[in-house]
DNA sequence: GCCAACGTTGGC
DNA sequence: GCCAACGTTGGC
């Protein structure tokens, strides 16, 4: 069983639309200037991950589809790195995949049996990147409607 | 290496 | 627009 992430966009920032537009459905996922998210990126996250692409600070918040990570961490195009500066930040590559036939939201995902450790759910947490069980990947991939055997 | 000040995130 | 939470910065 692939690993499973929780990634957060602000949708008018990059939207899972706007991943599916991209060449190939593809894009990096950049400019992440977060340094657990980064360290996620760069030693855990690996090629065939899914990702349930999440749409942060809009209402109501929501899980609204699925990608899949093409390429393993590399240098941040964004990163503006010199000899006296080198590499710090990190990117992967993700694919679209697929919408959910119906968001997720963050409220109904309170609701849920099986989310209750859900890291998103935790009070105060911002990150950006973040750890999802195969379980609660499979709970939340129901709930929007989706086989979970077709992405598992 | 402590910690106050400041900045950012993100739900509400 | 508010503000709680928490990460980062920088003076000491």
């Amino acid at each position: 069983m692939v690993r499973t992430w929780l990634f957060k966009s602000e949708p008018y920032e990059f939207s899972i639309d706007d991943l599916k537009a991209s060449p190939r459905g593809t894009s990096g996922w950049e400019g992440v200037r977060n340094y657990q998210a980064r360290n996620l990126m760069r030693d855990e996250i690996g090629k065939g991950d899914v990702v349930i692409f999440y749409h942060s600070s809009v209402r109501p918040p929501a899980a609204v589809g699925l990608a899949e990570v093409v390429r393993e961490g590399y240098p941040d195009r964004t990163d503006g790195s010199s000899p006296e500066d080198p590499v710090r930040w990190i990117q992967v590559d993700v694919r679209y995949r697929t919408h959910f036939e119906e968001p997720v939201t963050i409220d109904a995902m309170r609701e849920m049996k099986g989310l209750e450790e859900l890291a998103l759910l935790r009070r105060g947490n911002r990150l950006s990147i973040q750890p999802v069980t195969p379980k609660e990947a499979k709970t939340i991939i129901r709930a929007g409607g989706l086989d979970p055997a077709r992405f598992l």
